[in-house]
Parts: C-alpha cells; sequence; structure tokens
DNA sequence: ATGAAAGCGCTAACAG
DNA sequence: CTGTTAGCGCTTTCAT
C-alpha cells in the first residue's frame, strides 16, 4: 500500500479508502490510485485487514471429505456468501482428522461463526463450543439450546416417498429402515404415519436395515422372505441400490415388479443405470439458511425464527417406480443365475 | 497475551517466548504463563502470527468438491502435513466457482504455495499463476517449465491391469477408452504397449468411450457387435460401470464370460455389488509428494528431483476379473430382459 | 478531499 | 532468564 501511495503521490490512508471502495477519494485520484495498484499486482492481505478490523467475516465450515453431499452443501455455501461480503473457512473432517482438530483450525483462524456440516461431536463438546461462538449444525439435528439446526424434514421425505407410491397404485408398501444411522427414527416414525394416513396401517412393514448397501441387500432378502410388497421405501440411497441388486438377482423387474424409492438424491442415484427415485435435500436453501443464521448470530442481531430450521425435501422421481403391475408376483420367482 | 503477562507477572515478550515453545524462559515460568494461558482460553492469533513473521506457513489447495477422488488427497495432504508446522488453507471450485476464484481466496491468505487438485485452468492463467509462487498440480500433468507436477503413471496402471488379464490367461483383451478426457492418451498408449509386450499386438482392440457411465455403455454396445473380448480394460470406474451394465443386460456374466477392469479405485469400484478390480492411485504418496514439493519450492530450496514426479498406481483385484472359462461365447447370447 | 498518527496481536532483535 | 522496543499491512479517527 505505501508503494501505491508513493507510486500515485498520495498518503496510504487514500489508498486505503480507495481500495475498500468507500467514498472519501475524488474520482480521478481513485482511477489513479486503481491504475497504480492493478500494475503493481496489489492484493489486500486480509490478515491484516482482519487484524485491524478485528473482525474477521469469516464463517468456518467443517465438512467430511467421505460425503459426497458435503460437496454439494459447499457449493452452496460458497453461492450463499457470494453476495454477502463474508468468506468462508474450509476445514475437513478426514479417518484420521476429527471434528475437533477441524473445529481448532477454524478457531485459529478466529471464525465469526462455525458451520459444521453433519456434526458428529459429543454433545458437551458442541456445548463448551457454542460458548465461544455462534455454532450452526447442518443435516444434523443436534438437541442444545445453545446450537443452531439447520436440516432436512426427514418425515417429510418420506411421507412424499409413500404419497407417490399410493398416487401409482401401490399398497402393500414396506419400509426398509436406517437401523441406527441418525435420521432412521424420524424417516421409520414418516413411513408408519405416511402409512396410517393414507388407511394403510394394515400394510406397514418395517424391515431392519442400515446405511449401506450391504445392509440394503440383507433386509431385501429378509423382506423377500415374508411379505410381497410392490413398493419399498429405502433408508437411504446405498441401502436402495442393495435392495435394487437383490431384487434383480433374484429375476424380479424394477419398477416393473417392484418400485424402490431412496432417500439422498446422491450421485449414485443419478447413475443412468440406477436412476433411483429418491427423497433430495435441498442444499441451497439448507446453506442459506445457515449462513443468514451463522451471521444473525455473529453479528449479535436477534434471529428472527426458532433455533431449529427445518427444510422440506422434493421428490425426484426416476425410473424405479412405475404403478404395479397386474401381474406382479406374490412371492420372488427364484433365481435366475447361479 | 498482555492479559496473561498481568495475570502472570511477567512482561508480554516472556509469553511469546513460552507460547511458542522455545527456549529462553525458566521451567517454573513457562508453567505458569501456561497455567494462565489455559485459564484465560488463550489462543494464538494465527494472523497476527503470520503477519508478524512475514511467513504464512500456509499451503493453499484447491480441490473439486464433485470429485470423490480429491476428498481423498485432501486427507492425504492432511496427513502429510501434520508432522511439517504447516498448514493447510481449503479452497473449493465449484459449478458456479472456478479455479480461478479458488486460487484468488488463497492469493488473499498469503499461501506460500499452491497445490491444485486436478487443475483445471488455462496454461497462460497457470503460468502467470506460477511467476507469483509456487505451483503443484496434482493428478494432472501440466507441461509448464515453472509448474512442478505430481501425478500417477497412467500407462503404467494400464500394464498391470494387461499383466493381470493376460496372467489370468486372458488373450483377447480390449480397450475401452476415455475419448478425450485428461489423462486418455496416455492410458490407451499404455493399453498398446503392454499388449505388444505380450505378444498380443494382433489382438489389439480400442473402443472409443468416454470418462461417463454413459460412454462406457456405449462403447461396450460397440464392441459386443464386433469383437468378442474375453477381457475389457475401461478408461475409468465410472465407464466399467456402464460396461457392466451392457453386459449384464445382454446376458453375459462377469467375470465368468468376460472380466473387465476399470481405473481409479473410486467409491463406486468398492461397492459390494460392483466390486469392482480397478487401478488405484496412491493418494498418500501423490500427497506427500506434492506437499515436499510444494515447501521446497516455498522455503526456495532447490529441489531434489524433476519437475515432474510420478507415481505409481497399484493394481486392486476384486470380483470382475477372473480366468477365461474355455465356454466363453464368441459373441454374446442375446437378451434376457425386456 | 487528503494526510498524520495510533494501534490490532503478535514476533524478534536487543539490552539488561 | 527477562523486559524493551519496533514494526508486520492494514483501518480508522481526527486534523487540515
Amino acid at each position: 500500500m505505501v508503494d501505491i501511495a508513493d507510486r500515485a503521490g498520495v498518503s496510504q490512508s487514500l489508498v486505503s479508502i480507495v481500495m475498500r471502495g468507500v467514498p472519501g477519494a475524488g474520482a480521478e485520484t481513485r482511477e489513479r490510485i486503481l491504475a497504480v495498484a492493478h500494475e503493481l499486482g496489489y492484493r489486500p492481505d486480509i490478515r491484516a485487514q482482519m487484524l485491524r478490523r478485528n473482525s474477521s467475516r469469516l464463517l468456518g465450515v467443517t465438512f467430511h471429505t467421505q460425503h459426497d453431499f458435503h460437496g454439494d452443501l459447499i457449493a452452496a455455501l460458497y453461492r450463499a456468501v457470494a453476495p454477502l461480503d463474508y468468506q468462508l473457512a474450509l476445514s475437513a473432517v478426514t479417518p484420521d482428522r476429527d471434528e475437533g482438530a477441524a473445529v481448532d483450525d477454524l478457531l485459529s483462524d478466529r471464525c465469526e461463526a462455525l458451520i459444521l456440516l453433519g456434526p458428529g461431536a459429543q454433545r458437551a463438546a458442541l456445548h463448551r463450543l457454542a460458548g465461544t461462538l455462534p455454532v450452526i449444525a447442518v443435516a444434523r439435528s443436534v438437541r442444545l439450546p445453545a446450537v443452531d439446526v439447520v436440516r432436512s424434514a426427514e418425515a417429510h421425505g418420506v411421507h412424499r416417498a409413500v404419497d407417490h407410491l399410493v398416487d401409482l397404485g401401490h399398497r402393500r408398501i414396506a419400509h426398509i429402515d436406517g437401523g441406527r444411522a441418525p435420521g432412521a427414527p424420524e424417516r421409520r416414525r414418516g413411513y408408519r404415519d405416511a402409512m396410517t394416513r393414507h388407511g394403510l396401517a394394515d400394510e406397514i412393514v418395517v424391515v431392519t436395515g442400515g446405511p449401506t448397501e450391504d445392509d440394503g441387500a440383507a433386509a431385501a432378502r429378509t423382506l423377500l422372505q415374508s411379505a410381497a410388497p410392490t413398493g419399498v421405501i429405502v433408508f437411504n440411497d446405498a441401502g436402495a441400490t442393495g435392495v435394487l441388486e437383490v431384487l434383480r438377482r433374484e429375476g424380479l423387474r424394477v419398477p416393473d415388479d417392484v418400485s424402490v424409492v431412496g432417500y439422498d438424491d446422491s450421485r449414485m442415484a443419478r447413475m443412468s443405470f440406477i436412476d433411483l427415485t429418491t427423497i433430495a435435500q435441498d442444499a441451497d436453501r439448507l446453506a442459506e439458511l445457515a449462513v443468514a443464521r451463522a451471521i444473525e448470530r455473529a453479528t449479535g442481531a436477534e434471529p428472527s425464527g426458532s433455533r431449529e430450521q427445518i427444510v422440506v425435501p422434493a421428490l425426484v422421481v426416476r425410473s424405479t417406480t412405475a404403478p404395479p403391475t397386474r401381474t406382479s408376483p406374490a412371492a420372488p420367482r427364484g433365481r435366475r443365475h447361479r
């Protein structure tokens, strides 16, 4: 900045004024300074800015490198802060770098608020953290009075799935749940409620599954041994993929014989040969709300809504759901291969 | 720091000395200062440190949110810097945030070197950038004298794949290439060379594919119309998945009738019902080399090896490859479904 | 509209 | 072993 000031024959303060784009400099001077700055390849030192301003305008974000959806959320977060004159500081949690370490780095960066994607931290640690600076948990419910939560309406997503299958004419609709995975109880409840609402309480079948394809596959085998649903709503896309595989191996066609709905709209669901009907979380909306809330808390503004903000997910219809055919088998036809 | 100094009854410089862990303080004093610091919840302001030291000890990293492998690389990069007293600054490139924007943020952070994962930037932009600070391109070849490159030996990976199939007894081995995707020419050449080396030059069959599953699927259909290989090496895992799907639809069993090898060891390849034999890049090694080179350049040390460092990828054998059966069909048996 | 001067939290050279 | 001092690059009064 001093260099620019010298070269332009002005004081350093004026350069600062121009660089920040605040009023207080003549148009001609402004232009000259900008020209010199460009010529010198000047780039403001954000650390010095932060230091002096005593405000970082930095939002810390932790994400998991193995979660595809976190990638989508990061993209959405950048979109959300872009017009806001805030910056994002990213810190990854990986198999050998836990959330605590990720948060520590962010704290050293003097972030003004923390946005935790799918936080897995201990309640106690989270509580302590929230005492230090605003903490927003995204895509995972945290029942802690000091932590803001922005998440999807899990139950609602399953309602949409049930509605969709019922609209198509299905009645025998089963649910392969997520076992003890986060979100599983909500989705299970959503299934039960929606079935009951449609007068299908007698058709309720819940099989214990889990979050992986293998869980889904195992549950599908169990399911085929007893009930014979025409529609299956699976806890998530990974599980649904496992279900699809088992159905195919058993000679059942999807969606002709059985319709399958996943949850998450993961990359996998979009692959053309899977092309799974699923429930998509609204990453943009989640990100918007998280950023808005983070900034509100950081600036001490008393937030408008409640601590917990819930975003409605959407049904994405692809090719694994269709009306039940009259000839839908009551039981598997037996294996074709092996 | 002043607060701590006051509370501990010492000068601020002593606190600095203790906090940095450098010699120059009595054991008793040190302990007292540490105790007060902890009590006050003190956390050094890295911005101020950087500012004063005039060195950030920061390595900037750009990554793509939609590339699974970049997640693995990030995890490996954290592992690599952990013992080195350097920090990582992450900046994502997303559909609406290009590499230029990602790099700009990193430059404002005053990183000492840039590690670009799969850089897609223009040569000119990259060249200009490399004039400003050390630039390391990872997992993508950049032929620019000022840019260091750390990448996998593409051709070598394909050699391994060919060797594997030949070892199993295959001779009619085809390659579905990546079309114009980055890395495709190298892998294609690797296939040709390895086949020739095994005396199978007459069996060389290259079908134009591409980086997506649909590309792989289309190429597989083409392939089945003419040649009838017992082994197929596909440009990448996504393509291989498309190939698998087409083979299954055509009633061909994998690996009984046809063996399939992918490339990348993506998350997809590891899914239990795909379980694809593939070539895995060594993320840890790539990260180590990238970090080491970045720091060498940043500190002005004249690096030991060449500008381009090449890591050997490894074959991961899963369940899509097996010896060819005597009854391997010379042509597809015709569709079973639909 | 412009400039002088103080100071953000920290490091580092130097003096005691 | 401990304290004094200057200053990193910037913002921000307060004068002019």
